[in-house]
DNA sequence: AAGGTGACTAACA
DNA sequence: ATGTTAGCCACCT
């Protein structure tokens, strides 16, 4: 299985109504410092899929998307259907990680990333 | 096979 | 505090 499936095998896991961030999985499946291939995987999602990749965000918080498929706006509508409060900010949208970040406990992440 | 490319991050200025 | 810079690493050419 390569990385992105591992990405999305996560990315699977997150919980209704909750987030992870990028450096999260990355860290979850190998280095901390894939990141950005994270982010990449997410980009190379097909338009339709079973992987919630809105409730993917980078580690501010924040929605951060480049994507042609879809918007900043559609992930912040899919978000805010599942209950999380996504704040409007200028021209980015802001989520309350101490709220909404989802920490798997149930697996070897353990080191307190809280 | 080598170099370029990011839905990222943390560190600097 | 906000804007920039430089590492990061799997994937594509």
């Amino acid at each position: 299985m390569n990385f992105y499936e591992r990405v999305y095998q996560i990315a699977r896991q997150i919980p209704r109504g909750k987030v992870m961030t990028y450096g999260q999985i990355a860290a979850l499946i190998s280095t901390p410092r894939a990141a950005r291939v994270v982010g990449f995987a997410m980009r190379a999602l097909p338009e339709k899929s079973d992987v919630p990749w809105p409730r993917v965000i980078n580690s501010q918080g924040r929605i951060s998307i480049v994507n042609w498929h879809w918007t900043p706006k559609d992930q912040a509508r899919f978000l805010r259907a599942e209950g999380i409060k996504v704040q409007k900010r200028n021209d980015g949208f802001w989520i309350d990680l101490d709220k909404y970040l989802w920490v798997p406990k149930n697996r070897a992440d353990r080191a307190g990333i809280v």
